[in-house]
DNA sequence: CTACCTAAGTTAACACTGTTAGCAAATGTA
DNA sequence: TACATTTGCTAACAGTGTTAACTTAGGTAG
C-alpha cells in the first residue's frame, strides 16, 4: 500500500523541481527575473501548481534565504573545526564568510541585500540563529583565551559581524578592477585590527 | 522674449514633480511599490510624459541614489569640519553616517541595497566618489597625525567603510529591540578598535 | 464493477507592471 | 494665415503575481 508514499514522493518532486527551476533562473539571470510564469513553464506544469507547494513567491525566496544561511553556517562550522586557537579560528572563519559570499553571490544578496522582499523577513528565518550562535561561541572562547571577559562579548560579536559583512558587500557592489589577493588583503587586515581589539 | 524660459521653467516644474510624487510613494511604502503609473496619476500626467524626463524607471531611482550620496557627503564634511584632530573626525563622522543611514533609509537601502537595479549601475554614479574623497583624506591625515604613514591609506579607507557599512546595515536588516544607545555603542566600539588599528 | 468523492491540475481571468508607437492638439515661427 | 515643432494623449504590447472556477484522473466504498 505505497500509494500514500508514492504520492508523497511525486508532490515532493513537483517541489524540488520548482527549486531547481527557480534556482537556474537566479544563477543564470539574477533576482530580478525570477517568475512564476516562467518557473510554470520550466516545470512543465501549470501556474497555480507552484501555488500548491509554495504560498507566493516570496516563500520561494524565503526557502533560498534559509538554505544559504544553512550552507553558510556549515562553512563556518567547519573552518572553525579546522583549528584550535579561537585567534585563529575568527581568522578562518573570515576567509570563509568571505569566500562563501563570492561562490555563492546569490545567496548572499538574497540574504543580506537590503529592500529585498526575502531580507525584510529575517525575523522568520531561525536557521539564521544557527550561523549566530557559531559566531557568539567563538567570540566568547576567544575572550577567554585573550583572559578579557570583561569584554561585552554581544558587542564584540556584532563588531565581528559587522566588518565581515561590510568587507564584503561593499566589495560586492564596487566590483572594481582590483585582484582577489588585494580584496583579501583588506580582509585580513581588517580581522588582525579587531583582534587586536579583543586583546587576542 | 521669455518664451524659452517659461517652458524651462515648466518643463522643470514637471521634473520636480514626478520626483517629489516618486519620493512621496517611495518614503510611504517602500522601493517595491514605486510606479511610474501611480507618478503619472499622482502629478496628473499622462504615462508617457515621465518619459519625456526620465529614460526609464532606473533612471529616476539612480537620480534619488545621487542626491543620497550628495546628502550623505554633506553630512561626512560638515560633521568633520566641527572638529580638526582627525582621530575625533572619524569618530563624529561614524556618528554621522550611522544617522544618515537611519534618518534616511530609503536613500541608504536604494544606495547600498545588494541587488536593487540602481545599486547594481554604481560605478555611473560620479556623486560616490565625492563621498569617498573626504573620506580618504581624513584617513590619510589620521595616518599623518598618527605618524604611521607606512600603512597603506587605501586599505584603512576601506577598512573604516566597511566597518561603517556592516554595522548599519545588519542594524538595518535586524530591526531588533536593541536600544538606540546600544547600538550607538556597538557603533563606537567598532570605531576606536579601529582607531587603534591606525595607531592613533 | 460501478458510483462516488477527493485531490491534482487545468484554463481563463483580474489587476497590476514598464514601455512605446502613433496620433491630436496646442504653441510659437515664418 | 500656413507651417513646423513641441507636448501630451490614447491605446496597445508584453510582461508580472495571484486566484476563482472548472475538469479530470485516482483511489475508495457499496
Amino acid at each position: 500500500m505505497g500509494i500514500v508514499e508514492r504520492k508523497m514522493r511525486h508532490k515532493e518532486e513537483i517541489r524540488t523541481g520548482i527549486l531547481g527551476a527557480a534556482w537556474h533562473m537566479v544563477v543564470t539571470d539574477g533576482w530580478q527575473s525570477l517568475s512564476i510564469r516562467k518557473i510554470a513553464d520550466a516545470i512543465e506544469y501549470s501556474i497555480p501548481v507552484i501555488y500548491n507547494h509554495f504560498e507566493n513567491k516570496e516563500a520561494i525566496l524565503l526557502e533560498f534565504s534559509k538554505e544559504g544561511y544553512q550552507k553558510l553556517a556549515l562553512a563556518l562550522q567547519e573552518s572553525k573545526d579546522s583549528v584550535t586557537l579561537p585567534a585563529d579560528q575568527l581568522k578562518v572563519m573570515a576567509i570563509a564568510y568571505w569566500d562563501f559570499a563570492f561562490e555563492n553571490k546569490e545567496y548572499y544578496q538574497l540574504m543580506f541585500g537590503l529592500g529585498i522582499p526575502a531580507c525584510e523577513m529575517v525575523n522568520q528565518i531561525t536557521e539564521i540563529k544557527e550561523m549566530t550562535s557559531i559566531l557568539v561561541s567563538t567570540i566568547r572562547e576567544a575572550l577567554i583565551q585573550a583572559k578579557n571577559e570583561e569584554a561585552d562579548y554581544f558587542l564584540k560579536y556584532h563588531g565581528y559581524w559587522s566588518i565581515l559583512h561590510g568587507l564584503v558587500s561593499i566589495q560586492m557592489i564596487e566590483n572594481s578592477g582590483k585582484t582577489d589577493a588585494f580584496k583579501k588583503m583588506i580582509l585580513k587586515d581588517a580581522i588582525s585590527g579587531f583582534c587586536r581589539s579583543l586583546a587576542l
